[in-house]
RNA sequence: GCGAAUGUGGCGGAACUGGUAGACGCGCUGGAUUUAGGUUCCAGUGGGGUAACCCGUGGGAGUUCGACUCUCCCCAUUCGCACCA
């Protein structure tokens, strides 16, 4: 065994063992539990990031701790193949998409090998390849067939100079990001998935997901935002102008009905109106992201038509708006200014009237003068409702508008359907032949996969394959007419939202799914960015369901505990080209290792915080590995190797603990105490802790000093007799450390287990147990408080009775300083912990 | 704009169900080893005070014998907002 630590020999010959011993390869074992454990797959942008290596890092420890419990330890990996930076690279470099991104995908590869995780390679899948996309398109065409998607128009982002569709992300400050020009917002047909029918269902589940975090569940809840409302008609000359509120106890309060820019009503009005014509134009020059549309300045024209109030028969005005949206909802809102404060804003800007019609139930004061009032209360100058509460309210004009035949209860989601077509090429081209006879017709299952051909050349003013007859010329399934292929593909969150199911089968080129992925789902523990807390999770829960419903896999729900991992950042902000604030994880690999890298990332915090890059901290995780080898050296030296002559020195076990010493048994105690918690922040994933635990029992290890003396005093049994137990201190305690650290730092643990003949494979070994007996004490230290202030500590027997122990403690000379004087009020005693005296 | 979270020494963080605030590590200071630098080892390290003690978990109020932990308000930072993945 080397003096030295030199991680990348250990590392490498660990590596090696693991591959020609197939430790990690896995199947079906239906005597064994299963553990699925999945890390988010990466995007094969060219390099590893940081963000992946604490990611993957944190699937790993998880993975190998649980197959250390004795499970079936499923961990995949996989790409995430499609996607426009691709596309962006082709642009740049010349470079087809795929050879760019298989490129990146084989270097990205070696880098996960280098790091030492526990993957089951056999598996590994890319969203790019046909034998992959195929079953998303097959499943598409189930989908078409089931009526679950569905084509209308959409808005996109174009830009007008480049003749192309922007991504949101893709349009900075309302211009372009290649030639700042104006976006545009364009109208195109799009596909659909209805999602929508799913909502509730969607919705309800989140209640069988108790262990994913607290705040995911929230996010979702309030995303797919169901609200209890009715859906009143207005008329506009006898023709009915629907609206949706949440609020109709505040329907007398209604002082216009603000509609979209391209609703018919403003279209029609706009043509006997120029103010309202340009203005009608210029609601066009917009993104269409909703933080755009929020934040932007709330503008808006009075169309000069006036809406009939259902309940009043008063005629509001109705006025154009760029905060209202044709495409969500009814593309109409009525507004009530007094009590929604963008309404306010709005009518205040434009001078429009403010009619309070709730107050405060309890009279306070509100001024309507400043601001809305929003919160519920009790009505006034609403005709037979006034003095109703909100409440009362919301049931009685809702009646009345059902029984008058303009209004309906409703309920609401905020969700909307997932529009899934993207005017790109790298994508999963979508299944569907359009016939001018007989419309769209999906692909037939016989000519499935539709192949996206990857010999193209990408020049950035829009998608090669919509320029390539030879891709899109076809004929219709139907009728054998001459027919075109949708040149469209697929959002690439459809390949991210099956892909852990299709990880159970990769091999089968018969079906999407077979009965192997009811062995391995759901999902035990599912591992990513908590970046994906809505979009990603909440599409694959969706298309889980489709999957489901499509007899393809027999749970509820894909992912029972979810771990939503925090940013790595560096002096304050998210690491990010942009802010050149990055650092290359390769550099740290070549220069410390793969352990270091690993147990830094998990030791600098928590999984669920943001993580602060430090150089510091780094050397210092190296140090720490380097103190590990030096226990091992010293070890090895003195039971392996032998000294002075006397060889195989290794302590028995079981270990004989008579004649242990105080000193020694509180050594012991402390060693178990902190492999229990250990193995408490296991359980909960805290493995910054987990290590903290594994440095104290280093150190208390080394408190047990090897000793050259049991062989320089042979004849003097006494010492032999304290220095066997030293010994057996350190092999139990080294032992517990290694197997501790093992799926965190695999490497060096895997190299010391061997060296120091505990066994064969690391992996194999049992996890360690609390030995409960070690952990018995015989005297306690008890806080001692005086209103609530700490003032002094005191030592009693672990089985005093209460009154034994308030005495000794209102015995104790700093506490009867503080209580001098005064009365013992009361005195409350915590079992084990303190003593709190109430003066 | 809307939704969600976070805030503790010089730094990363710890504190289990309301019960010793600052575990563990980094950094820093002093010492030992070393020709020197580095490495390694030992000791110290929240602020104030000679001390007894006092102050201290973003800010302000509250509940409690006792609050980093619970409640309310405010401030700052981060994430998401449907075509980045």
């Amino acid at each position: 065994m080397d003096e030295h630590y030199l991680p990348e020999n250990v590392e490498e010959e660990a590596q090696k063992y693991w591959q020609e011993n197939q430790c990690f390869e896995v199947s079906e074992d239906p005597k064994k539990e299963k553990f699925y454990c999945l890390s988010m797959f990466p995007y094969p942008s060219g390099k590893l990031h940081m963000g992946h290596v604490r990611n993957y890092t944190i699937g790993d420890a998880l993975s190998r701790f649980q197959r250390m419990q004795g499970k079936n330890v499923l961990q995949p990996m996989g790409w995430d193949a499609f996607g426009m930076p691709a596309e962006n690279a082709a642009i740049a470099n010349q470079v087809p998409p795929a050879q760019w991104t298989y490129d990146n995908i084989d270097y990205m590869r070696a880098q996960l090998k280098r790091l030492g995780f526990a993957y089951d390679w056999q598996r590994e899948l890319a969203t790019c390849k046909p034998e992959y996309y195929r079953w998303e398109q097959w499943l598409f065409t189930r989908l078409y067939e089931k009526g679950l998607v569905y084509k209308k128009t959409a808005p996109v982002n174009w830009c007008p100079k480049d003749l192309t569709v922007l991504a949101n992300e893709q349009v900075v400050d309302g211009c372009c990001w290649r030639c700042d020009t104006p976006v545009e917002r364009k109208e195109i047909p799009q596909w659909f998935m209805k999602i929508t029918d799913y909502a509730e269902e969607l919705l309800a589940d989140l209640d069988q997901l108790p262990n994913w975090p607290e705040r995911v569940l929230t996010m979702q809840r309030n995303w797919i935002g169901r609200s209890e409302g009715v859906e009143i008609v207005f008329t506009v000359n006898d023709e009915p102008l629907r609206v949706y509120t949440t609020r109709p106890d505040t329907l007398y309060g209604a002082t216009y009905v603000a509609i979209a820019a391209q609703h018919p009503l403003a279209m029609r009005a706009a043509e006997s109106s120029t103010e309202l014509a340009s203005f009608v134009a210029d609601c066009k020059v917009a993104a269409v992201s909703e933080s755009a549309i929020e934040t932007a300045e709330k503008l808006g024209v009075d169309t000069g038509l006036k809406a009939r109030h259902p309940l009043t028969g008063e005629l509001l005005p109705v006025w154009a708006a760029n905060f209202v949206l044709m495409s969500y909802g009814e593309g109409a809102v009525m507004s009530v200014p007094a009590h929604d404060q963008r309404d306010y804003e709005f009518a205040r800007k434009y001078s429009l009237p403010i009619k309070q019609v709730i107050r405060p139930a309890d009279d306070s004061d509100i001024a309507i003068d400043e601001c809305a009032y929003v919160d519920q209360g009790i009505l006034q100058d609403s005709g037979e409702f006034t003095d109703r509460t909100s409440a009362e309210a919301f049931a009685g004009i809702a009646d009345k508008l059902e029984q008058m035949g303009c209004g309906q209860r409703r309920t609401n989601y905020r969700l909307r359907d997932w529009g899934i077509s993207r005017q790109r090429y790298w994508g999963t081209p979508i299944p569907i032949i359009n016939c001018r006879d007989c419309g769209a017709v999906p692909v037939p299952d016989a000519d499935l996969p539709v192949v996206l051909p990857e010999d193209v050349l990408v020049d950035g003013s829009g998608s090669p394959i919509k320029k390539m007859p030879g891709f899109y010329e076809t004929t219709c399934p139907k009728c054998g007419a001459a027919a075109e292929r949708e040149t469209d593909t697929f959002d690439t969150f459809m390949e991210s939202s099956w892909y852990y199911a299709r990880f159970a089968c990769v091999d089968n080129n018969e079906a999407m799914l077979d009965e192997r992925v009811n062995y391995w789902l759901p999902v035990d523990q599912y591992i990513g960015g908590i970046e994906h807390a809505i979009l990603h999770l909440l599409y694959a829960r969706f298309y889980h369901k489709l999957m489901r419903d499509a007899g393809l896999v027999n749970c509820d729900e894909p992912f029972t505990n979810l771990l939503t991992q925090g940013m790595v950042l560096k002096d304050g902000s998210k690491m990010s080209k942009s802010r050149g604030n990055t650092v290359d994880p390769q550099a740290l690999i070549d220069k410390y290792g793969a352990d270091t890298a690993r147990l830094f990332i998990l030791f600098a915090a928590p999984p669920e915080q943001s993580l602060e890059w430090s150089d510091d901290a780094v050397a210092g995780a190296y140090r720490f590995l380097k103190r590990i080898w030096g226990l091992g050296v010293i070890l090895e030296n003195n039971w392996c190797i032998g000294h002075k002559g006397v060889k195989d020195q290794i302590p028995k076990t079981p270990y004989d603990w008579s004649g242990i010493n105080a000193e020694q048994q509180s050594r012991r105690a402390k060693i178990y105490s902190l492999l229990q918690k250990a193995n408490y922040d296991f359980s909960r994933n805290q493995f910054n802790t987990v290590i903290s635990a594994g440095m104290q029992i280093l150190n208390t290890i080394h408190q047990s000093a090897p000793g050259p003396k049991l062989f320089d005093n042979v004849s003097n049994t006494k010492i032999v007799k304290e220095e066997i137990i030293d010994r057996s201190i350190q092999h139990e305690g080294a032992s517990i450390l290694l197997r501790l650290l093992s799926p965190i730092v695999p490497h060096i643990t895997h190299r010391l287990w061997k060296e120091l003949k505990y066994g064969e494979n690391i992996l194999d070994a049992d996890w360690p147990e609390v030995d409960e007996s070690a952990l018995v004490q015989d005297t306690v230290e008890l806080i001692v408080q005086v209103n609530g202030k700490l003032r002094s500590k005191i030592k009693v027997a672990a089985d005093a009775a209460p009154d034994e122990i308030e005495q000794q403690a209102l015995a104790d000379a700093k506490v009867a300083n503080h209580v001098a004087n005064k009365t013992v009020r009361k005195i409350i005693l915590v079992p084990g912990r303190l003593v709190n005296i109430v003066v």
